[in-house]
RNA sequence: CGGGGUGUGGCUCAGUUUGGUAGAGCGCUACGUUCGGGACGUAGAGGCCGCGUGUUCGAAUCACGUCACCCCGACCA
């Protein structure tokens, strides 16, 4: 705990990055490795992880998902069977080459995704209709040759989990798809308090190999896009590569449906670019790794370690943290402000004389006098409130940084000015969304579930529009 | 992969122009006084200057190479 505490982070309002680059190393979620791209996830950012996690794989099984664990490595061959998805991929994946001082005769790539691995498998356990539907997902790290690497956002070696499932017909893998989008989506706004625009990618954007990618996008607090989760439906095509096929109850021979889905270690950064500010992480009581931690004031004076130990006690359900450490007071109040300690409560001798303690929410600074036999309930309340407020304060500042434009001058002056989503009519044809990459800057992020008409015609074109977009500058 | 920047105790940086063998603040350790927003005093510890090769009597400083990190773009979870 040797280092940096005592500076002030970067303003987010000064520096944007910076203030990223600030938390993450401040707030000890991570520190670099001697390897390019490559993070420590260090106890702290960790437990944030595995935190999502078991919320996440709870959620899963409740789907009927089982997990499994497959090879780091994919032979050659094997990733080459399916056209787009290794042209999707190619440039950038890891080889392995050699092995034991010897070279290989086939090279290896280590998994980029594992779509390919899990068609063998299934290729080799599916054969009557009985075998389906196949739910697996995996929890495990894979590796993308990135050019460039940002903490969380984009790293070369990153923690995710990817289901894959193969099932009987096209509606109840396209069901499937939704499904997982929704135990996201909603998993995101109930568990970490961040509100998700659903929808569908459009071709240019969607997953090497998939008929269709749907995805949950999250505005940021600087106005940008993050991808936060996607869930693809691949068709028949990847059965059809790996010949993946079944009989069915008229004996007749067909190809199995598959989707697959993924969360990332990246969702680590939407909560620390959505919720956090200039005093540090601010995290949602449910994924806070302590969510309570109390500081005693004056605390070898009489009765105040005993005093905060009861209240401890009282609240021993929840994660909570005793701070004793032989710090000052202020400098404890820094300390769990940076790591996002969603309450805060200070005892010393003058309030066990007026029998209270006093109890500050992270994210708003708010400080209030509670009795102390009000103390427990008003606590496990006050949590309840913040994971709420949060979740409030994020989907209106989305809404207020959410933008609508009818024509390409518009749209290029709220590109330039307003940072955030902006809603747009599309025609659906590649060359204007080429155009507006070009001359607006912003991609598409999704054509939303929850369709608006903004205007009759193309944003860009001016032909008739057939969707609207969110569009936006991403992460 | 293009463009820009940075590597000197744990952290932030000075020193590099003009080569002479390394400094400051913070942090850290011990003791004491403190404790309601990053306390104070006293005494200490800690660095072959990212790495490699070269030039030189002599390199943190000059040259070449290499690695890593940061920022901005193009591509991706």
């Amino acid at each position: 705990m040797a280092d940096l505490k005592n500076d002030a982070i970067t303003s987010m309002d000064e520096d944007f990055a910076q203030w990223y680059t600030d938390i993450v190393k401040k707030a000890e979620l991570i520190e670099y490795s001697g390897i390019k791209g490559c993070m420590i996830i260090r106890p702290f950012g960790y437990a944030i992880w595995e935190a999502i996690q078991k919320e996440l794989d709870r959620r899963f099984k409740e789907t009927g998902v089982e997990n499994v664990y497959m090879p780091m490595f994919i032979p050659e061959s094997l990733l080459n069977k399916e056209k787009d998805h290794v042209e999707g991929f190619a440039p950038e994946v890891a080889w392995v080459t050699m092995g034991g001082g010897e070279t290989l005769q086939e090279r290896l790539c280590v998994r980029p995704t594992s779509e390919t691995l899990f068609c063998d498998l299934y290729s080799k356990i599916v054969g009557s209709y009985r075998d389906l539907p196949k739910v697996y997902n995996q929890w495990c790290s894979v590796v993308r040759w990135e050019k460039t690497t940002r903490p969380f956002l984009r790293s070369m070696e990153f923690l995710w989990q990817e289901g894959h499932t193969a099932h009987a017909t096209e509606e109840e893998a396209q069901e499937r798809t939704i499904q997982m989008l929704n135990v996201y989506a909603d998993f995101a706004e109930e568990f970490l308090a961040i509100p998700m625009i659903k929808g569908r990618k459009t071709d240019k954007e969607k997953f090497a190999g998939a008929n269709a990618t749907y995805t949950m996008e999250a505005l940021m607090h600087d106005g940008k896009a993050l991808q936060s989760g996607t869930s693809h439906n691949f068709g028949d095509g990847f059965a059809h590569a790996f010949d993946i096929k079944y009989t069915d109850k008229n004996n007749k021979l067909q190809y199995v449906h598959q989707t697959s889905w993924g969360v990332s270690t990246r969702i680590i950064g939407a909560i620390i670019m959505v919720h956090g500010d200039n005093n540090g992480l601010v995290l949602p009581p449910m994924v806070a790794p302590t969510q309570v931690v109390i500081v005693p004031i004056r605390q070898q004076a009489e009765g105040v370690l005993e005093t905060a130990a009861k209240i401890k006690t009282s609240l021993s359900d929840l994660r909570v943290k005793l701070d004793d450490s032989d710090r000052s007071p202020g400098w404890k109040f820094a300390e769990h402000e940076m790591h996002g300690v969603p309450v805060r409560i200070e005892i010393g001798p003058k309030d066990i004389q007026e029998n209270h303690a006093v109890v500050a929410r992270r994210d708003t600074g708010e400080k209030t006098v509670v009795s102390l036999d009000e103390l427990e309930n008003y606590v496990r309340e006050l949590l309840k409130t913040i994971q709420k407020d949060m979740l409030e304060r994020a989907r209106k500042h989305r809404d207020a940084h959410t933008y609508e434009a009818t024509n390409l001058e518009e749209m290029t002056e709220i590109a330039a000015n307003k940072p955030g989503f902006i809603k747009a009519m599309w025609c659906g044809e590649r060359e204007c969304e080429d155009a507006l990459k070009e001359k607006v800057g912003v991609t598409s992020r999704c054509m939303p579930f929850e369709q608006e008409k903004i205007s009759e015609n193309c944003v860009c074109c001016g032909k008739k529009a057939k969707s609207m977009v969110y569009w936006g500058k991403a992460y």
